[in-house]
DNA sequence: CGGCTTTGACCCGCGC
DNA sequence: GCGCGGGTCAAAGCCG
């Protein structure tokens, strides 16, 4: 902690290298547990990533089948736990992963919000990415009845919704979706992640728009509303810094793309060799960036950033090392989220 | 001109 | 019932 985390990043979106005294505010702190410095997934789930991180990079681990399929089993395993992701009686349930990253050294993965990088024996010098992800809401799905119910409910309603929209729905106005009445108004499942990021708006390789912005409450920075562009997708997110800490942005999915990233379909082969003159942390930066899109659930911040501020200024040769990695990612994600899925 | 952002107003749920 | 805060809409403006 310390003025580590005051360190100022030149450019685009780097990451804190230390999460220390970072604390979230709303309801999402209440979820992010404070780890202790230099606990691991590994620690706290069981995982043997901490041997992983020592000799892989992040990049290694997602490009890697071995690893990958290592990293999407530390998801998998965090979504499955009944206790994290559907308590029985607490209500919304939100869990949070944090990926620490120090670019081409370390994978650390590692749950909660407790310190990152910084245990990660880094030197200031070496930038450092951080993620933590939490899902809320039974996002987790399946594992209690609970859950289960909820997210029936919502897949009525929505199913109700679009009928009457097919059915020359009454669009009359405003914000008046007839809803049945004494029924509380369902949400898709969202999932959360917190970055040190510079700006707001993270690409994900997803096209999104803005279309609301709110002051949070105790809080000097607002809050963005954004949704999926493509046509029939309503997947939104939400993205709001941190009062506690400026430099982390939280950004919140909330449902599923029922499309694929526009990036990873004009991306197709798989991994090539990133050459040399490819900064690794820039490109650790990008795939952290999209682990929440991972999650299919949604939500990012933006500011100054456009979504679509990277992928269009990448020289080509950058954009195809990219798009493998959304892949790769996307291919996570549902596993991620939707705990079971072969 | 199309797509996106900004922004004020409105709706809704919740707590008091 | 009322007020507050979160979430959304949509008109207006901006920009490439």
């Amino acid at each position: 902690m310390s003025g580590e985390n005051r360190e100022l990043y030149h450019h685009g979106h780097h990451f804190l290298r230390d999460r220390g005294d970072l604390q979230f505010h709303d309801d999402l702190s209440s979820f992010i547990p404070q780890r202790p410095s230099g606990a691991t997934l590994h620690d706290l789930q069981g995982l043997d990533l901490q041997t992983a991180s020592q000799f892989m990079s992040f990049n290694d681990c997602l490009h890697g089948s071995s690893d990958y399929g290592l990293l999407a089993k530390a998801f998998d395993m965090l979504y499955s736990s009944p206790e994290l992701f559907c308590p029985r009686d607490v209500g919304p349930v939100k869990q949070e992963l944090v990926v620490d990253t120090n670019i081409g050294a370390n994978l650390n993965v590692s749950t909660g919000g407790g310190g990152g990088g910084g245990g990660g024996g880094t030197t200031p010098a070496t930038p450092n990415s951080s993620v933590s992800l939490s899902s809320t809401e039974a996002a987790g799905e399946e594992d209690s009845g609970r859950c289960k119910k909820d997210q029936q409910k919502v897949e009525e309603e929505e199913k109700q919704q679009t009928k009457e929209g097919e059915d020359g729905g009454d669009k009359s106005k405003k914000v008046n979706k007839p809803r049945k009445k004494g029924e509380k108004r369902q949400r898709a499942p969202r999932f959360a992640f917190m970055t040190r990021s510079e700006v707001d708006h993270l690409e994900d390789g997803y096209r999104w728009r803005k279309y609301g912005q709110k002051a949070v409450k105790n809080s000097p920075y607002p809050r963005s509303y954004y949704r999926c562009t493509t046509q029939k997708c309503s997947v939104k997110k939400r993205v709001e810094r941190s009062y506690q800490d400026p430099t982390v942005v939280i950004t919140t999915y909330e449902g599923q793309h029922t499309h694929q990233s526009p990036a990873t379909i004009r991306g197709s082969t798989h991994m090539l060799a990133p050459p040399p003159t490819v900064p690794t942390s820039f490109r650790q930066d990008l795939l952290v960036h999209q682990m929440p899109q991972l999650n299919a659930g949604s939500q990012q911040v933006q500011g100054d950033a456009n979504p679509n501020m990277y992928l269009p200024t990448l020289p080509a040769h950058l954009q195809q090392l990219q798009f493998p990695d959304y892949g790769l990612l996307q291919d996570m994600v549902p596993s991620f989220i939707h705990n079971k899925q072969p």
